[in-house]
DNA sequence: AGCTGATACCTTATGCTGTGAGGTAGTGTC
DNA sequence: GACACTACCTCACAGCATAAGGTATCAGCT
């Protein structure tokens, strides 16, 4: 499904704030859509409908685990993140790195 | 053609590449294509039936002027950057470092 | 002379990904 | 009992890059 010549990167980049959010702590897809918005200080804001597919794939994938959990009189989908999915966060980690890397050679050069 | 919630940077990275190179020096499509490759160190490499398009676009938002050129018994399309290409790179580099930070923001944090 | 491969340009069909707009349902407040 | 927020979900649509195709010229080889 992932797989290209080129990073995919340009793309996948709620894949890599997902992984790295539940790396951290269990967390439900609401307040993921919400944590996105807040820890990258509105750089980006990725909507519900990009976000809860997101999560079905990567359980699909066996990236993340979710269980049903009642806290403050609401029903949440909490998601954990597994070892395979630490894996995956590396990776992207990884590629993410080469990506902006690679665009630093281009822009940096000689200024700030 | 631009303009979203989200920063459209996903996917206008070779947009801001080919500004880039084009705020350097005059240069031609063929040459762009292989250019990226090299001055990214393989992190990027954007084929040519996406640099192209961007070109035809550029230059028909007065981004980039072109003229045709005669070298070493070649024809060439050369392409240069006007001022509106240059208040545009300068966009996008913004943009682009906003989304960099948004996402340094994120994985950054505690760790190297 | 004929072939191959590189240069140089171009276009099209296809596919992935996120958006935007929708829809359900429960909770809390005024 | 109306409204807003939480919490989940889905689908039609559109942007963007890819992959694969096409044309033509030039250099080198045999």
């Amino acid at each position: 499904m992932l797989k290209k010549t080129n990073p995919s990167f340009l793309n996948g980049v709620p894949e890599l704030l997902v992984l790295k959010l539940l790396s951290r702590r269990e967390m439900y897809g609401y307040e993921i859509v919400r944590a996105i918005q807040v820890e990258t200080r509105e750089a980006f804001s990725f909507g519900e409908g990009c976000i809860y597919p997101y999560l079905h794939y990567l359980e699909s994938e066996k990236m993340v685990a979710s269980r049903r959990k009642e806290v403050e009189g609401r029903s949440r989908n909490y998601y954990q993140i597994t070892p395979r999915g630490g894996k995956r966060l590396d990776e992207l980690s990884a590629e993410w790195n080469r990506v902006a890397g690679g665009i630093a050679l281009l822009l940096g050069g000689q200024h700030a």
